[in-house]
RNA sequence: GCCCGAAUGGUGGAAUGGUAGACACGAGGGACUUAAAAUCCCUUGGCCAUUGCGGCUGUGCGGGUUCGAGUCCCGCUUCGGGUACCA
């Protein structure tokens, strides 16, 4: 009988349905493990065998912890709120949630076939209203809270609001969006609406003003890839950068926490390097410049070279600056504004793109509070105004953004370091020994010398200063901004926030979910709302607590809801929280299940999340485990990053201008060009010709030119997509090979972190690897052939071979290696001819991680009435695996030479004289002396010769 | 520009500083078969020898450390990923 691979994988599948053999529930008796995927966004294509790599590879560690005997948590749903689904609303007016269920249901037949043991019971959507009724409940928590700096934890904004009453904002230490400063008394006689504007100040979730691509024509914000050369792609209206209402999560705030949670975590370190970048954190110190000629006029600049004040020879403010209003004198007002508008027409993508040097001089002076000298404060759009202070002092000898700035508008460069060449280009690096600082010829109005320091000594020595003399202050930045959390978009979870006389005001928990309301339209308004504001029944009825109908808004017991909605970030943020209590009603997850479940030991997923929903998840758990509501610090503690499978393309290639067609080795003797082929026509290279006839109407009648009867056709790796022609669809691959041969392959073609190519060719091996063990377990008739004698020496050695090897690979995530090494055991029991039930039984647990459904069909022939998934995982005894002799290879300085057999304990001094004395050693030895001999245990013996 | 990672046969890829190329695909040869499929056996980095069973060479390039380097160090080249005026 042969391998059925369709009927026994038809029925596990089903058994395990019927059975819930992955159903779990908390089990105290049990340790848990927890394992997670990046949940998919269902899009319309459906699965390409790239997708489930990291499905696949979570799945084996699941199902060896569970074989380990562990409470495995396995996981699964979908992240379904997101653009594509409204494009594709927008273009066929049909309803997104339409799309979306028809996208996750193609996705969880497609992920059925493959044979995952995830526990769909816990199945979570994001577009759910009882899944995102947590998603709102966090932006509410947040709303409602600050982040207090000294305790390094989030805390209720009523507390602060206890404090401000009190003492005002006197000793207030707080992550905020600027410096406040005013007094009890004045913060009580504010009104509500000051009062809530104040706040907004600390709040975690908070209206913020920001920076957009604004389009005025469309009534719309845009993204910076909606927008070339500062007009949309979509209709070509002009694009201005405009400050904007927008909700913002205070990410900020955690910049610190973020950073130091990445020691206590295992990812990979080019992933947490990559995340330390993006928060970038730098240590510099705040100087305060005083306004030339003026009584106390001062600003602020952030610099992380302390050590260069006395190369300052510009200040540069940025453009949004409110500084820029204050110091422009009269006469250089008309140059500034009109420079003001200038940058405001420039979207930052062409700030980006061309670096052209610009500025104005704004006609004022700063007084340097070291050299006591007077210098000029300009204005340009290289200073952001959103990092450290939006101002800088210019030391162009030893920056090259001031460098080129110097240069262009002629300003001059002094050099602090000695011997540096500041001709041709700025001296940046953090080295040398700093000269100029006072230069000899000028006054120093400080006394401050650093001449003769190191750069290192400089900087501190200057900081000592700055703060000694309450010039500034050491201070750290970081570059990590606040999120924006809103967009003017349909499909997303809603606000549950309503606007009461202006103030955004939370609608009570009890009211949570607030569903997201019906449109028939899915773009913006004509008045330039946003899609929801095309919902006729979106208010909020503040005394019945209910949704009514627009027209009933009074402003006194009716009021508008927000219209936007949240980014796609949201409902990614806490799921994996959600997963260990999906059902409950009362909270996001309850008190047992969190504190069972504790944290994802295993995360598995792609890494071009590294700075958005890995940073995002973090937060949100961080701000929710201050809370409690979280275990621990840190969601993901280890983290598994797939690569990528690419496709592999195939080309043909036409003779120019005619329907002929020639094979690839002859494509140079014409003027040919490469088209793309559908590679399922394609096998091994060589191209079906009837298929490819019949592949599209005009290649009905092509002709081809081939080589040995066959056409070979070229080849690229590629991006898999449909427009390359190179997608394989792993039902396609199930059908014809099976779900276990198409898991071994997978896990086959390389590491799991690698990216790597896509090619149907290999999977042979691993359909053969299966039929051949198959043939090893069943004879011709479909008997089971097991025979019970206690397994030889030989059998042993080969089956704890495999499960040291296996259980070392599992792991260290090498599956790649682990397959071969199944290959080669089985080879090895071949040609023992060994049909061993002992080894044939540990064999099937060993597989059934990878190949779950023929190894429940093999555990059930050999007389268990359990699932294989229960079995216990074995280990194995390294006496086993002991040699009784060992091949030494012998080199001569370093050149391998021939090999002598040893008794496994023989001792170096022994081998070492049973070397020398060799016959054939002799040879090698002769005419020269024995330096050394070096002796590596099992391996290798290394005789040194000297002339 | 800056930060990270990679480079090994025709292909995917193995190698705790210790016989480079495991395992698999492909290719070539053979067995079985009327034939094909399936299956099995042999060869397969390159060059030379193949009536001496062997020799030389070889892990992107150039140096170095070491008895010994694909592996460690220094300097390049190319490719991939991240980031972008962050003071």
């Amino acid at each position: 009988m042969e391998y059925n691979f369709r009927e026994i994988e038809k029925k596990w599948q089903r058994k395990w349905v019927e059975n819930k053999t992955y159903k779990v529930a908390e089990d105290e008796n049990k340790k848990k493990f927890y394992v997670l995927n990046m949940f998919p966004y269902p899009s319309g294509a459906g699965l390409h065998v790239g997708h489930p790599l990291g499905y696949i590879a979570s799945d084996i560690y699941a199902r060896y912890k569970r074989l380990q005997g562990f409470n495995v948590l396995n996981p699964m749903g979908y992240d379904a709120y997101g653009l594509p689904a409204e494009q594709y609303a927008i273009q066929t007016g049909q309803h997104p949630e339409v799309t979306t269920v028809q996208n996750i249901n193609h996705y969880r037949e497609q992920l059925d076939k493959i044979g995952f043991s995830f526990d769909w019971d816990r199945e979570i959507r994001t577009c759910a209203p009882d899944y995102y009724k947590w998603t709102q409940w966090a932006f509410q928590l947040m709303f409602e809270s600050y982040y207090d700096n000294s305790l390094q934890k989030a805390q209720p904004i009523s507390k602060l609001i206890e404090h401000l009453s009190a003492k005002g904002t006197e000793g207030i230490n707080a992550a905020q969006s600027e410096e406040l400063h005013f007094t009890a008394a004045e913060w009580n006689d504010m009104s509500e609406q000051e009062k809530n504007d104040k706040l907004m100040n600390w709040r975690i979730a908070f209206l913020g003003e920001t920076m957009v691509n604004w389009c005025p024509k469309l009534g719309t914000v845009l993204a910076n890839d909606e927008v070339v050369d500062g007009v949309s792609v979509r209709g070509g209206y002009p694009v201005v950068q405009k400050k904007m209402r927008q909700w913002c999560l205070r990410v900020s705030a955690y910049s610190q926490r973020l950073l130091d949670g990445l020691d206590t975590v295992e990812w990979t370190d080019s992933l947490k390097e990559t995340q330390r970048n993006w928060i970038g954190r730098s240590e510099g110190t705040e100087v305060n410049f005083k306004i030339a000629h003026s009584e106390d006029k001062y600003f602020t600049i952030f610099t992380t070279r302390a050590d260069t004040m006395f190369g300052v020879t510009f200040m540069v403010l940025a453009p949004e600056s409110e500084l820029v209003q204050t110091v422009t004198t009269d006469e250089q007002k008309p140059l500034v504004d009109d420079y003001l508008e200038q940058v405001k027409k420039r979207t930052e993508r062409e700030r980006m793109i061309d670096k052209k040097v610009t500025g104005v001089f704004t006609g004022s002076y700063a007084t340097n509070p070291l050299t006591g000298e007077d210098i000029p404060i300009w204005v340009s759009d290289y200073v952001l105004a959103g990092y450290g202070t939006g101002a800088i002092m210019a030391v162009p000898a030893h920056d090259s953004r001031d460098y080129a700035f110097a240069k262009h508008f002629n300003l001059p460069i002094i050099p602090l370091i000695e011997g540096c060449d500041v001709s041709e280009e700025s001296f940046d690096a953090k080295e040398g020994i700093v000269c100029n600082s006072p230069r000899k010829d000028a006054a120093s109005a400080s006394g401050l010398s650093l001449n003769g320091l190191t750069v290192k000594e400089a900087i501190a020595a200057t900081k000592k200063y700055v703060s000694e003399h309450g010039l500034g202050r050491v201070k750290v930045n970081y570059r990590l901004r606040d999120a924006i959390f809103s967009r003017q978009r349909y499909w997303g979870e809603p606000f549950p926030v309503y606007y009461k006389h202006g103030i955004p005001t939370m609608i009570p928990a009890e009211y949570l979910p607030l569903e997201l309301p019906e449109v028939d339209k899915f773009l913006p308004t004509e008045t330039g709302e946003p899609p929801l504001g095309n919902a006729t029944k979106w208010a909020w009825d503040e005394e019945n607590g209910q949704i009514v109908e627009n027209s009933k808004i009074d402003n006194e017991k009716v009021f508008p809801i927000e219209l936007y909605t949240m980014p796609g970030f949201a409902g990614s943020s806490a799921y994996y929280l959600r997963y260990m209590d999906p059902h409950n009603s009362e909270a996001l997850v309850g008190d047992k299940a969190r504190d069972y479940w504790q944290n994802v030991d295993l995360y598995v997923g792609g890494t071009e999340h590294a700075t958005g929903h890995l940073i995002y998840s973090r937060f949100w758990n961080k701000f929710l485990h201050d809370y409690g509501y979280s275990a621990k610090e840190e969601p993901f503690q280890k983290l598994i990053n797939q690569g990528m499978i690419q496709g592999r393309s195939n080309f043909v290639y036409r003779i120019k201008d005619t329907n002929t067609f020639v094979s690839y080795n002859l494509r140079k003797e014409y003027e040919t060009t490469p088209i793309h082929v559908d590679v399922n026509i394609v096998s091994n290279d060589i191209l079906d010709i009837e298929a490819f006839k019949a592949w599209r109407p005009e290649y009905a009648t092509a002709e081809f030119i081939l080589e040995d009867g066959k056409y070979v056709c070229g080849w690229a790796i590629e991006k898999m997509s449909k427009s390359m022609f190179n997608v394989v669809n792993p039902d396609m691959i199930v059908e014809k090979f099976g779900a276990d041969t198409l898991r071994l392959y997978e896990m086959f073609l390389g590491p799991v972190e690698q990216s790597k190519p896509w090619d149907t060719n290999g999977i042979d091996g691993c359909h053969r690897f299966l039929k051949k063990l198959w043939t090893m377990y069943f004879d011709r008739e479909g008997k089971l052939q097991a025979d019970n004698a206690e397994p030889t020496k030989e059998e042993l050695k080969s089956l704890h071979k495999l499960i040291k090897k296996i259980s070392a690979d599992i792991e260290n995530f090498s599956y790649n290696t682990s397959v071969s090494a199944f290959m080669i055991c089985l080879n090895e029991l071949n040609s023992l001819k060994s049909h061993n039930r002992t080894v044939m039984e540990t064999m099937a647990i060993l597989l059934a991680p990878f190949c779950p459904h023929l190894c429940e069909e093999l555990w059930e022939a050999m007389g268990h009435d359990t699932s294989v998934c229960d079995a216990q995982w074995p280990e194995w005894n390294e006496e086993y695996l002991k040699e009784d002799s060992m091949n030494l290879t012998i080199s001569f300085n370093g050149k391998a030479r021939f090999q002598l057999a040893f008794p496994a304990d023989a001792d170096n001094a022994a081998i070492e004289k049973a070397v020398l004395e060799n016959e054939q050693s002799k040879k090698y030895i002769d005419g020269f002396n024995v330096a050394k001999v070096i002796v590596v245990p099992k391996r290798i013996v290394n005789v040194v010769l000297k002339k």
